[in-house]
DNA sequence: GACTCGCTGTACCGATCGGTACAGTCTCCG
DNA sequence: CGGAGACTGTACCGATCGGTACAGCGAGTC
């Protein structure tokens, strides 16, 4: 038989995309293995617990990457407007300018969010405290800072659903400039 | 066998929540045949197209409320503060104050989309144009009406995720409390 | 070249999927 | 009181579900 080798981090990122497009209950096996191009024998070698650890996967993986480009920069920079616009940037790039969903979004509001709950809430919190702090250096008192974090947090999560919704990607651009201009306003 | 009638009308919010918490592709027969306590049999006798039908039906429904309790307010009032107002508090009201979630954007996300993509979107379209419309009549143009009523559907959809994925409804509260003021500032 | 071992596809498993068929039971109307 | 027809549960359908078993292959190692 054919002797393709498949590396795991090639796999994560197709597997992310089935599971944003049909969800975890929608994303089947069959669906992954067309997707990977892999057989059910290769899949449960890399992933011996089945759907629920490449689901799990997929989800630390983006947690990494939204840790590494996004959480960080908005902890170290010394610069809260540079820092704001760097995050800005970064989920248009990451959400191809709203053309594309947030997985952890999509759990959160499916069943799986159970299963899947301490990786979901831990992604936003994290994020949440990253934008705070940042704000918080840019002068706003605690509860400001928070009030804002989280109204950005919900703006980007929100415009996606309205631009899938209304199938107008336009929708999030504006929504992205709206919400860079109301965090460090006044 | 037994005979306990029941009503159509009974029957689409139970099914509502089945969709609500498990989506379109979540939702087995299964489970709305437990949620609802009816066989198959009555269930297709009801929806002869099965779950397609089911969901349609839902998502009318679901349409049907918003028209006459949020659109038709907005349309009308002659009074652009009162009507946001009311507006807001028939949503908070709706979602249960950020405890339930809105099956319109479950659907938008998911791959089920497709199939319902032109109730989704004109449910989204027509919120939109009126409360555009009511933005006009506060004495807003029509670009800034536009945006600003973009901005408050897509922090409702925003806010219910945010809320559900760190399980704190205050969240919801919070995000409803500063689009108010967002609506109609200066 | 034989052995090992990581990786592969495929045949197969029981369970469940959405959907159909149908006989039984009720209510209503004559 | 005797249909008629709306409504009901249940048995069953083929397809597909997530998952397992396993034999075959390929690249190293000696």
């Amino acid at each position: 038989m054919a002797k393709t080798v498949s590396e795991r981090a090639d796999l994560l990122p197709l597997l992310g995309e089935v599971f944003r497009s049909h969800g975890y209950e929608g994303a089947t096996l069959a669906l992954i293995s067309k997707a990977t191009g892999l057989g059910k024998g290769s899949l449960y070698h890399f992933f011996p617990d089945g759907k629920a650890q490449m689901a799990a996967e997929v989800l630390a993986e983006i947690d990494h990457w939204f840790e590494v480009n996004i959480f960080a920069v908005l902890r170290k920079s010394d610069d809260p407007a540079l820092a704001i616009a760097e995050m800005i940037a970064g989920v248009d790039r990451y959400f191809r300018s709203g053309h594309r969903v947030c997985l952890v979004g999509v759990i959160a509001l499916g069943a799986s969010r159970d299963i899947f709950s301490s990786q979901v809430q831990d992604y936003f919190s994290r994020w949440n405290d990253a934008l705070a702090q940042t704000l918080r250096r840019a002068g706003f008192s605690a509860g400001v800072a928070r009030r804002r974090s989280a109204d950005a947090l919900l703006t980007i999560q929100g415009a996606l659903v309205l631009a899938r919704a209304l199938d107008d990607a336009k929708v999030f651009g504006q929504a992205m400039a709206d919400m860079k201009a109301r965090l460090l306003a006044k």
